[in-house]
DNA sequence: ACCAGGCCGTATCATCGCTAACAGCAATTT
DNA sequence: AAATTGCTGTTAGCGATGATACGGCCTGGT
């Protein structure tokens, strides 16, 4: 095995398993089994290293990505990229906090190669007149809005995270830059049953009425709940 | 001068001034005249002196932003929270990755109180009918957006940063979880609990939901009746 | 066979976060 | 008033880290 591939396995692995995110070069060495100064001699930097670590792990991604995406209907490869990228930010964290956090002064090629790829999948969106901005702003729109959404989920302990938060926020970008949906019923109802419940449940939190005990007080509100949440608008 | 505020002065000017965003307690020590084990004796962790520093900072910021919001119109709250988040996070780059990077191990507290401040925020637009989900979703869903953008603008060189992304992104996502404007479309919004639960109540009847039991469905409609009937406009 | 150049390993430096041990000082107790 | 206790600051140093200088070894060309 060539010594290159032995430390970036290394670097990988370790990176991998490590509580706060950070390795040490000793500790790389070690495990690829060769000396500390030969990092220093392939990769002249510890921050290139990580570098390349990242490049390296993010590749898989982004080839599986490259190879599975040409589908016909370019919303829906839209749509399945945002999960593809969120699920990437959660198997990955230490990799993508690296990728996304400006940590390294060097920043690793494979935060420009994902918005790339994103580009390319808005540009033939446009092309199929779905798009309301143009396609390189609207790039920076979505990146900026699903690892905003990945951040903040690897920010909260696991047991804390709210597992409809990217599709939540997906269901409300993504239809912020494309056109409505064509095979959507186009009459618009002005009130929804989880809008209603929504602002009930303010109103009764902020002023609470009395002829409620606190048991069917709680119930109502966990009722309201349900109703604002798992309900179609 | 304290010897706690000292430190926290002379270390909140180091990481301003820093390139790396990342500071030396000997450094810190030296620049507010005491010694390094001082700062242990007070602090008992580098990473809990850098949460203090947050904190402090955070704390002017949050002091502006509590004295300024109560307007009576909760919508444009909103909007002047997302400018003032995206504005903070530039002014004060370092401290913001602090913040919004998963780098300490004792998550500073600022993080909860800006969530909670927004968190009022949209307790408020709900309120007033706004809003179109649960205000604790919806205080999620537009802090992982905002933070996206503002380490989305932190992460590009200075030169490349979009000045219109943030405006871009508030004025998609914000939408996304509001009512529709009722200036521009004067479709009637509930504001009251009983005109709230007046209209739920026909919503739910026209619609019924699966997930109630008859028993639960008829509780329910009598507690809307109930609300509609025996409560203040 | 000899020489030259690149690669590897040892040893080391400077800096870092952090801690133990001791010294001054004030308030409280005897 | 003297002594004890508790808090605060200083000196000195430990272990680990990123990074580097230098000498020896192996390889390839003549």
């Amino acid at each position: 095995m060539d010594n290159r591939s032995a430390i970036l396995a290394a670097a990988a692995e370790l990176l991998e398993s490590s509580p706060n995110g950070d390795i040490s070069t000793r500790a790389v060495g070690e495990r690829a089994g060769v000396q500390q100064p030969v990092i220093y001699r392939l990769f002249g930097d510890k921050d290139s290293l990580l570098a390349a670590v990242v490049d390296h792990g993010f590749a898989e991604y982004l080839a599986a990505k490259r190879a599975a995406v040409p589908t016909d209907d370019p919303v829906a490869d839209l749509k399945r990229g945002w999960d593809g990228h969120t699920r990437f930010a959660l198997d990955h964290p230490n990799v993508y906090r690296l990728m996304y956090t400006p940590r390294l002064t060097s920043p690793p090629q494979a935060v420009r190669e994902a918005l790339e790829l994103l580009h390319g999948v808005l540009e033939r969106v446009a092309r199929a007149g779905r798009l309301t901005v143009e396609p390189r702003p609207a790039a920076d729109i979505v990146m900026a809005a699903n690892s905003g959404v990945a951040l903040a989920l690897l920010n909260r302990p696991e047991a804390e995270r709210d597992p409809d938060l990217s599709a939540r926020v997906r269901d409300i970008v993504l239809p912020g830059i494309l056109t409505p949906d064509p095979d959507a019923d186009p009459a618009a109802v002005p009130l929804s049953v989880a809008q209603a419940a929504t602002t009930l449940g303010a109103l009764l939190r902020s002023d609470r009425p009395g002829s409620f005990s606190p048991a069917e007080f709680a119930l109502l509100t966990e009722w309201l709940t349900h109703l604002a949440t798992h309900t179609n608008p």
